[in-house]
Formats: structure tokens, sequence, C-alpha cells
DNA sequence: ACCTGAACACCGTTCAAGT
DNA sequence: ACCTGAACACCGTTCAAGT
């Protein structure tokens, strides 16, 4: 009848451990937990964690790969739902980032910590990333096309600003900013997502056409 | 005739271990140095640094708090110079945050982390970061009243994405995002300057007044 | 007043040994 | 195939003892 407790020996001790890790993060934050305790949480031996990790900074490779290939399946969804004009292609792009952020904050700054592991190292990582900077781009480069963003910018600089602008928002939410700026953390969410189309706004109302 | 070594026994302890703790962050990073390892890089004994703060946070603390004074002081040379014009004005605030934190990375990534210490009970950090959020609020409220800022925007809401984009920004450049942007290192601070001023431009030209 | 250095209770990681 | 648990070389922090 009870299905309980797992079995780690017989191969999902990989992902308990994932979680776990994320479950710990979350508590106390990436690095003030240590994989002993991690091992003891999920009452294996000290040991145990090293027959799936190389080493700490694998398994939150791991994770972060986890969290990244949402965001990607995320923007996918979001971006199917938002319509054909770009600017508002590029805004839903923004909130997908905000919401998958908003949504897992201790695997958001795991995956944007780049001293817990070698982020280069990581195919899955680059190739998810990549695709959601291209998408950005290829927005950009539309939204100047049919005149919604002004061609007298680069596409780079555009993105780029853009991509800060995200970015820097959910960061300042993350690292808990946010009440310093009068913003409820109730109310995060709507007030990124506000501050965002702002910006996204305000390029698309600029002149210099 | 050598006024060195420097004599660790009258006085000077404490802000060695504040420089070479800045140094050791620059060139390990900041979660990756012991102070065991900063007390024998000063041919000090384990137990010596804790005659100076009382634990690793006060250590990270009392740095982070260095450098919030020198960006406040920084800041305001620069307004001095940067003349009457409230969007100059938000311009020059932003390329002081973002020299501030392209001449000191380590001190950076220390003051924006806030897991190193306790960020509200430093007096010190609260005060120099009030100041500079205040003169954000002032200068874009300013810009709102002669018309170069939309007042259809709430002031908190501009000054909120001001802000943001400027952190992102940077934050990009500190994480070694900037390559996959197509920005070469040497030309960070040329381009962070320019997608600032993009984004501010942007907003003192969009209509909605 | 300031520093030493042994001591304590931890770590991450390895690896022979177990099942 | 997967896990144990002792062992190694570290930590941060404390505190009696030294100067």
């Amino acid at each position: 009848m009870r299905t309980r407790p797992p079995s780690y020996h017989h191969g999902n001790l990989r992902q308990a451990l994932m979680d776990e890790a994320v479950a710990m993060s979350h508590e106390y934050g990436h690095e003030a937990w240590s994989l002993r305790e991690l091992a003891r949480r999920l009452g294996v031996s000290s040991g145990a964690p090293f027959r799936h990790f190389a080493d700490r900074a694998a398994l939150m490779a791991a994770i972060a790969e986890e969290a990244t290939l949402k965001l990607r399946l995320r923007v996918a969804r979001d971006q199917h739902r938002a319509g054909a004009q770009p600017a508002a292609r590029l805004k839903a792009l923004g909130h997908s980032f905000i919401d998958w952020a908003l949504d897992q904050p201790a695997q958001f700054r795991i995956v944007s910590d780049r001293r817990l592991f070698n982020f280069d190292q990581s195919g899955s990582l680059q190739v998810h990333f990549h695709a959601v900077r291209e998408l950005t781009m290829q927005l950009v480069k539309q939204a100047q096309a049919c005149g919604q963003l002004p061609r007298t910018a680069s596409t780079q600089d555009l993105a780029l600003t853009l991509r800060a602008t995200a970015y820097g928002l959910v960061r300042m939410h993350i690292d808990g900013q946010l009440p310093q700026w009068q913003v409820k953390p109730a109310q995060a969410r709507k007030h990124l997502r506000h501050a965002l189309d702002l910006c996204v706004d305000a390029m698309v109302t600029a002149p210099g056409d």
C-alpha cells in the first residue's frame, strides 16, 4: 500500500537530491547549506551524493539546467499566445521571464550566480539561453522592420537595453530591494510587468525612425 | 629607512583585512576564500581577524559600507558637473553608477549580495543607498514637472524602471554576460552608457504628457 | 590593547568495503 | 549498481594564555 518512503537505492536519488537542494536553497539561501546536511535530510550517507554528481558544482549545474529548460518551454508557450505584433511579443517575452523568476526564486538565484558552477561548460544552459537571446534579437529586428522600434538604434543595443531592464527588475525583487521603492511584495509581479511595459512602450513610441 | 612591513599590531590590521579581502574577492570571488587564508596572507594567526570583526559577515559589511560611501561621493561630484537639466542629470546618475561598479567590480558584487551580511542592519548602507534613491526620485519628479518625462506614468514606476535598467546593465557585465550580446569587455563602459542613454532618451521623447 | 594557537564542531571529497 | 562510513585536509569561531 505504501509506495513511500521512496527507495533511493533504485534510481531516484539523483532527482531527490536536486529537489531537496532546491528546497534548502529556498529556505536558507543557496550557499547556506552543506552537502552533508542535504544527505542527512534524505537519510543517506555523506558520500552518497557523489555517486550522482561529481561535486557540489555539478549538482547546482543540474538544477540550473532543469530550470533553464523550464524558461524556454514557458517562453515558447507564451509566445504562442502573444499574437503577431513584435512589440506585444517582446512584452510577452519579458512577462515570461518575470513569471519564471518569481515562480521559482531559488532556481533563478542559482541560474544567475556564475560562481556556483562553470556556466560555459554546460551545453544545455548555453543552448537554452542562446535560444531566448536569439528570440529577443529577432523580435527587436522585426519591430524595427515594421516601424515599432526606432531604426536609428542598433538591434543589439535595443535588445541589450530591454534584456537589462527585465533582468534588473527581476533581480531587484529577488534581492529584496522592491520594498525600498514602495512596492509591496504581494504586488511585485504586477509592478514588474508594468515597469517593463513602460520601457517597451517608451521605445515603441520614441521617434527617430 | 623601511617603514614596512606594516606593524599590524598597532592599529592597521582592520584596514589591511578589508583591503586584502577585496583583493582576494577580486582574484577568486567573494565566497571562494577563507578567513584563515586571509589571515595567512597577512601573516597573522587564524584568530586575529576576530579582534576586529565579530564574524565574516561583519568584515563583508564593512567593505560594503566603504564602497557605498564611495558611490555617494562619486554621485555628488558627478551631479555637480551635470548641469541643470533633469534628464541630463539622470543620465549622469546612471553613468556614476556604471563607473562605480566597473571601477571596483569585487566591491560591487559584495554590496549587491544580500546573503553575505544583514543589509538592513547597517545604518550607513541604508543611509547612502537611500540618498541615491531619493536623488533618482527627485530628478524623475523634476523631469516630469518640466515635461521631460511623461506625467501619465507614476514617479515611482519611472524611477524603478530606470534604476532597474542601470542595475541590470551593470549586472550583465559583472556576471560576464555581455560577450554573449556581442559586446567586448573593453567596450563595456561605452556600451553600458549608451544603452542607458537609449532608455532615458526613449522615455524623454515618449508622448503621453 | 592586541595577538597567538590549541580546541571544537563542522565542511567537501575520496575510497575501500559492503549489499 | 549503488551506498556506507571512516579518513583526509580543510573551515569559522572561541578563548585561555601570552606580550
